[in-house]
DNA sequence: ATTTGTGCAAATCGTTTGCATCTGA
DNA sequence: TCAGATGCAAACGATTTGCACAAAT
């Protein structure tokens, strides 16, 4: 890392694109900054093109999907799956389970270290576990 | 319960639909019997419909699609979210997990005695947890 | 007879793709 | 320069909806 990192405003964004193999674009820079600078963030495709396009960032909505799908597969991000037909991304990709509040489609992180797992079954031989997904469904408790 | 319930082709989805609610019709019956008579299954609606049309009873795909949402809110079905942009609906509406093979794209139950989770944290205040979802994602061991 | 469900086709939604243009290395 | 990225619009697949018709009570 070098040393203007810390102090030229593109420069967290622009050394994780770099060490990622990803050519720093305008638009990869700008979507990197929204989702990196300010902690875990659950979006999902829409949410960010609009925060983008309300921070002055050109993107198109089809540059968003692709640019959200090259940063999970450079491992930046990661999806998670609660709602067929919704794609979520989560910029934590350390091992981590989900609150997943059902009344207004929100994410929350659930540290992997706040739940147990014991006595996981081992898949059939020549398998291996890929992830384990935890999503905790949560409702309001005074009905709807 | 009718003494002829045992023995008439239907009379196992006839009283199923009855007891939740739900008017027998035709429709209704056909996917409850290829739904509920081969024990435990896990299908999409394109699958179902495949099924419906291959077994002779003409169903049309919207009306797959709305009796699967049917039977998931009258507690015949539950719907398992393993893949946004596919939903899978799973016969078994016991408390339990799934492997999720996904390579095939297949689902398999994993009994909840089978998985031990402790520590589950508690939701904020004011909500309750209405369900746990435990996808165990796997691939094959020499690659894909 | 009345209510409820069905079928179809069209509408909708989220997402992906093809291709001409643009841009960073 | 030139491989690789973008933008747009059109294609796409899964799902839903509107409405005329049909079937169950």
């Amino acid at each position: 890392m070098t040393e203007e990192a810390q102090d030229r405003p593109y420069s967290k964004a622009l050394n994780q694109l770099r060490d990622a193999g990803l050519r720093p674009t305008r638009q990869r820079l700008a979507l990197a900054k929204l989702l990196f600078d300010r902690g875990d963030r659950h979006v999902t495709a829409e949410i960010l093109h609009e925060e983008a396009v309300a921070s002055g960032a050109y993107v198109s909505l089809a540059t968003v999907y692709n640019t959200l799908h090259q940063f999970t597969d450079v491992g930046l991000l990661r999806e998670v799956v609660v709602d067929s037909g919704c794609a979520y991304f989560d910029t934590n990709i350390t091992d981590h389970y989900h609150f997943f509040y059902e009344e207004d489609s929100r994410l929350e992180d659930v540290p992997s270290e706040m739940v147990t797992i014991h006595n996981l079954p081992q898949p059939p031989a020549g398998n291996d576990i890929s992830r384990v997904d935890v999503v905790i469904r949560v409702r309001s408790s005074n009905g709807a």
